[in-house]
DNA sequence: CAACTACCTGAACAAGTGTTCCACAAGTTT
DNA sequence: AAACTTGTGGAACACTTGTTCAGGTAGTTG
């Protein structure tokens, strides 16, 4: 008969509030900002709690990039399911440059990290790869142009004065899914 | 009578020594890597030149953006003049995602970097409103897909297990400027 | 309730950081 | 050549960093 572990259970707890945290701090100050101690304040715990439940920064970083992929990819599936229209597409994109900004900033931050550490690659793309595979395009060509163009929009809106809105974003994307379906997937052979 | 001072001479040659050499330790170990001593290491000059030069670090990095974001309106405008058929577009960022990796990379992280200071965000989309400037594109719409798509399609080359090459990325380049007259401007009114 | 185990943490350390300071060298002007 | 300005660099300081480690604590088991 096993129980589980008590302890057990309250360590897994405080292992992801930290990679929370640290995904909060990265938010805030950038992956430059993250240190073991700046982590252990922002999640409330000891100064070596970070060091015990990951061998390195490296890990702790590699953790959040991780756990901030899968949370991407939950929402471009959300956006799929719901149809996946220009309007609601645009809207996505504009709360992502505004109202979390912070968090964009984080998620592009930890791209490029992934872009000098080859083991981190495919969770940074797997919402393209999810993309693909749930949309299943009639044109990949267009769909590819479609994905990279979603990418710029994000890091230029990044560094616009003022971030676009909606309004401003939702020409662009018919533009670019013209073509698409409005991502209807193709239908499959069985 | 004015007469070149040749302290002063040799001071501005050494300050963009500095300035490459960061650009360099960017490429090689990202914005992480930049320190005072691994500038001034890379530089082969001592480790309080950069501080001497640049009030801070920060205004070492500033500097650094500054200079490469010029370098890269240049070689943007290149393009442009040389025509700027996809084939030519493919090229150059084919190239930019495998033999220039590192200095892609290094641009990218100095993009973010303007994410978080706002006094560096014009210097940053700086290629941005130059590429419309002198295209002065017929469809905007169409051309600012094109402009997004750009900036992703290098991202998603530099997150690819293989980076992608000139005949991959020309039909999507392809499709993306189609509408844009390849690049031909808008006749001017006068 | 004692023995045990697994988790947890505060103090401490060595290494590296940005930056300051002051003596001095090189170049220019008088 | 003396006076002056500008550039230069080694030593040092205060501080923060990642990481170690030995002891302590909470949860489980017999």
């Amino acid at each position: 008969m096993q129980k589980v572990d008590g302890r057990k259970a309250r360590g897994e707890k405080k292992r992801r509030a930290i990679v929370e945290a640290t995904l909060r701090v990265i938010e805030r100050d950038g992956v430059a900002g993250v240190t073991h101690r700046s982590v252990a304040r922002e999640a409330g715990v000891p100064t070596t709690a970070p060091t015990y439940y990951f061998a390195t920064l490296d890990d702790l970083l590699i953790a959040t990039l991780l756990w901030s992929a899968e949370e991407l990819c939950d929402e471009m599936l959300k956006i799929v399911a719901s149809g996946g229209s220009a309007r609601e597409i645009a809207q996505s994109l504009a709360k992502a440059v505004n109202e979390n900004r912070g968090r964009t900033l984080a998620e592009y931050e930890l791209y490029l990290l992934a872009g000098r550490r080859p083991e981190l690659k495919p969770a940074a793309r797997r919402w393209l790869d999810l993309a693909v595979e749930v949309v299943r395009p009639a044109d990949p060509v267009a769909f590819r142009a479609f994905l990279a163009a979603v990418d710029g929009l994000l890091m230029q809106g990044l560094i616009a004065d003022v971030a676009p809105n909606e309004d401003e974003l939702e020409p662009i994307v018919s533009f670019l899914i013209r073509g698409c379906d409005d991502f209807t997937p193709a239908p499959r052979e069985e």
